[in-house]
DNA sequence: AGACGAAATGAACACGTGTGCGCATCGCAT
DNA sequence: ATGCGATGCGCACACGTGTTCATTTCGTCT
């Protein structure tokens, strides 16, 4: 089934020439040193023969080989294919492409199958820059930055990983300033809903940004557990808090639509009686009843960002540098200000 | 700021050896030649030196490497991260990574950036074997077809190219489905909002499906343009469509949720004046109001077909094949049905 | 001590490509 | 016919790795 691919060595052998001569005859900046004749034999030879020079070789040969790599946590959110959409274009435009890894689970931890290894892998591959997308916990974060440090021009997104540069999102402004707003409201019993606040994402996190406007406030903080992807954990959760608060700050658009859903099936008003926010404004969340109050993350920003870094290192140009994004708070029914 | 990596020969040269040793000892299948305290000492040095192996020089000798391509037209909506990451924890649970390519804009041909060119890309960089989801276009999949064929294993998903072996989503079927459905409650007036439905996707497509349907039942077909990734597309079509039609069927739940809205806007109720139906059961889409009536499609299904199948053509042991998985009608709300 | 199988290691080749160097060929002037 | 610059082409090496073959070293038995 598989066919042994085609070489220069092949169109050589074919046209009883040497394979150098065919191998300048189809680098474009030394072709003008074969002879114009052989030349176009050359190249309809390799045209017949459907010739496809081999990269990797190349790159052997070379050192560089156009490839970047993206080591992410997930990529079945809507916003993760946001990302990586640009990120995809941006470096197609650069003459770039991008070699993906993903890990299956952001909560598994099987020794072997760690994003550390993968990046590893990655490094094996000769990608020549990194994209990384880190959970947010600070240990593995400081072994990525061990693994890559001064090897490969890397950015991370999202969160920070060790004093490595990166384009990190400020959740904590973002969430600060939407739980500032809803206390401007008027609303003094307000849940956060999300991960685990305290150990993941550093002092950048969706959490610490609740946290902060709750204190300063003198309200007392809560927080319920959600999986972010799964819009039913949202959904459940309506049941639980529907007397206990009168606003709800998700950590996602997917999750306030399911405490929404929710609270609407048990007849309490939103925003009237429960005011809901999100985060991400994935494509519908402005058109859903109510439509939702939530935080513009800049993907594309993110993206163009990152891989100037990239490259800006690889040009030994430009030195690393963190860039600090701020979400934008879009106002819409869900949170009864509009 | 790029330094060199380290190579079995630096490792060979602090210690005094050769580097076949080293590269014997390094290799678990052969470790067992090497006198265990010199393997020892090599391990030591290589994690040291924090040693990465060059997996493109292993793969140039051997012909093999465990890439895996994929080259999609689009990676940002829900559906394509849905079926890009089952596909990613597949292919590593089977050894391989994934090199990913994808178009910018699915409608943009310029003549250098085609799918072809990217599959030829895919192919230099020694992928043994490709995951294709084409546009649909059958000019431009039968050149994909030729490009590839009996020269690396491949499976299309979502819509066929050329005689390929794929996993085709029988989207006809679910249309005509769908639509029947909705004229067994009582619809006439059903319009489709999709893409172009007569070039695109052959005869598998949407359009074919729900075109099949109304000419069954001796009703006029008609359709209006929407581009499925913008819900605000389908946001402003509610106006137009609103008086024309007791029934939309549209072509992806982004374009549902914004026809739903619209209409609510009109203060036109859905499903109670006019019923509406999505396609791809975004999470969020039963936690709508109202929830959608959609189609389900088998994303893990798809994966795992697809890699099974390029998997065993690349073993030689199972004949390439067509597969044709059906998506699964959910009658939720906004049908009217429930 | 000598012999001999076993164990351990080094040398060499291969994979496909790019490139510096040297040789051959050709046209042209002396 | 000889010299000479220019053009065109082949040889050989390099990249990092895995593997075959030959060679050395070692331990053991006669």
């Amino acid at each position: 089934m598989k066919r042994k691919p085609v070489t220069i060595k092949d169109i050589a052998h074919r046209l009883g020439i040497s394979y150098s001569t065919v191998s300048r005859a189809l680098s474009p900046h030394v072709s003008h040193l074969v002879k114009e004749q052989t030349r176009r034999d050359i190249q309809q030879a390799a045209e017949e023969m459907n010739y496809a020079p081999n990269l990797m070789a190349r790159t052997l040969l070379k050192g560089e080989g156009g490839i970047l790599g993206l080591s992410f946590s997930q990529v079945n959110l809507e916003s993760f294919g946001k990302l990586i959409h640009h990120f995809l274009r941006l470096a197609g435009e650069n003459g770039y492409q991008v070699l993906i890894a993903a890990t299956v689970d952001r909560l598994a931890h099987s020794p072997g199958d760690n994003q550390v290894n993968q990046i590893k892998q990655l490094e094996s591959r000769g990608v020549e820059g990194l994209l990384v997308n880190a959970r947010g916990d600070e240990a593995e974060s400081a072994r990525i930055a061990g693994a890559v440090k001064g090897k490969l021009p890397m950015a991370s997104c999202y969160y920070p990983v060790g004093d490595m540069n990166g384009v990190v999102l400020d959740y904590a402004y973002g969430f600060f300033e939407m739980t500032e707003h809803l206390i401007g409201l008027g609303h003094e019993r307000i849940c956060f809903l999300g991960d685990d606040w305290v150990r993941t994402c550093g002092s950048s996190s969706m959490g610490k940004g609740y946290y902060k406007a709750m204190r300063k406030h003198g309200l007392t903080p809560r927080r319920a557990e959600v999986d972010p992807i799964r819009t039913e954990s949202g959904y459940r959760l309506a049941k639980k808090l529907r007397n206990r608060f009168t606003a709800l700050v998700c950590c996602c658009d997917n999750t306030a639509i399911g405490v929404c859903r929710g609270l609407a099936d048990l007849e309490i008003n939103v925003p009237e009686e429960v005011a809901v926010t999100g985060c991400g404004d994935m494509a519908i969340s402005a058109y859903t009843t109510p439509a939702l109050t939530t935080l513009i993350m800049p993907y594309e920003d993110i993206a163009r960002i990152a891989i100037e870094d990239i490259l800006g290192q690889l040009q030994d140009s430009v030195p690393p540098r963190h860039h600090i994004l701020k979400p934008q708070m879009i106002i819409r029914e869900s949170c009864g200000a509009g």
